[in-house]
DNA sequence: TCTATTTCGCTACTTGAGTTTCGAAATGGG
DNA sequence: CCCATTTCGAAACTCAAGTAGCGAAATAGA
């Protein structure tokens, strides 16, 4: 299984990604030019494109890079545990609605990377894997609350889940309102102790 | 206020909106070329471009025009109401999923239509705009149900339909989960009913 | 009828994504 | 050392979005 021929340059993922994140996050999406990124690695063209075979796949690349794995606490308390991690995935997504120089309302790099996914088969595939493992993590989360008798026993988790994650990229891709931890204590609050007049 | 030069053929606008939904419907939104809608349409694609300024801006023109206006109904009954809304909106977003010969889990034209809004600045306040017109429907339909002692008297309306528009858009864009009716009754039923165990 | 104004069709152009071709360079195996 | 294999760089190419310029056509108003 060892490779036959000449052996790629490692150096030069490095240096393209960290290039192609700098016009990404500093001048848009829009600003991303392969030639231009080829030029300022001093690498031909078609070097960028043996690694990632659209700029798509680039954009993704460099934004997975940057994504720091939110990682998920469980302190007990199912209430603050959800509102810290919604807060985590918040400021993932107002990093990159910022990207650019942006300030207004717009999705930025998310609302591109959205139809990426939509576009190429294999972008799609990967994130949804991605988003599936996090899922199981905050869903692991929520059943040990409902274990421990903290969330009532016939929860829907993946509905609750998705309530919570799902208002947030709702703000970010569609409406464009900010999202933020005094929204996440609201989400939280008005997903836990539901919306029904008292019985 | 009348317009001096020669006027507009109107003809021109509904023939071309049908021939790119035509395109994008049936082959996608990577299919749809302007120079190939203006050819079809037979007219020049200066024309084209002197109503939609770009590529974005007519397909978000084709997608508005078959975008029924999902008028929203107050039966007195919130759970239904909220549910049959709620099927409404993912129909819409099944037909937009589906274009283009599509069956997985892609978000496909929605995607794109994300990104648009992303890209230009006048899209991307138009359909914020739309959203918060039908939003504010949503917000009108459950303060009455609140004022009328259905919903608990100091529910946050806002979180509350973010949860559970949100929660569509989210299976659809981002984890492309299926979303149909079943999926909208458990979303309200947990939506409404919390998740806390009963004090 | 004459004139200002706007649309229209046409052609040519620029720009950037992505492809193709080809010779040179770097590697492991025989 | 030689050979198959793969990467690399360079150049030329295709394709589609979007732009620019211009003359002709259609309209309102004078």
């Amino acid at each position: 299984m060892v490779p036959r021929g000449r052996p790629r340059d490692t150096q030069v993922d490095e240096r393209v990604l960290r290039i192609a994140a700098a016009l990404i996050f500093e001048r848009g999406y829009a600003a991303l030019s392969i030639d231009e990124v080829a030029e300022q690695a001093g690498v031909a063209k078609t070097t960028l494109y043996r690694r990632w075979p659209t700029k798509d796949h680039l954009a993704v690349a460099v934004v997975a890079r940057l994504q720091a794995d939110d990682e998920i606490t469980d302190t007990g308390d199912i209430r603050a545990d959800l509102v810290n991690y919604l807060e985590k995935i918040a400021a993932g997504l107002n990093r990159m609605r910022t990207a650019g120089g942006r300030t207004g309302p717009s999705a930025g790099v998310a609302g591109e990377l959205v139809a990426a996914a939509a576009r190429h088969e294999d972008i799609g595939r990967l994130t949804r894997e991605q988003y599936a493992a996090r899922n199981a993590l905050a869903l692991a989360l929520i059943e040990r609350a409902r274990v421990r008798g903290e969330l009532r026993a016939d929860l829907d988790a993946e509905a609750l889940f998705d309530q919570l994650a799902g208002a947030l990229y709702y703000r970010v891709m569609i409406t464009g309102a900010p999202v933020d931890r005094a929204y996440a204590e609201r989400l939280v609050s008005s997903a836990l102790e539901g919306s029904l007049t008292c019985p």
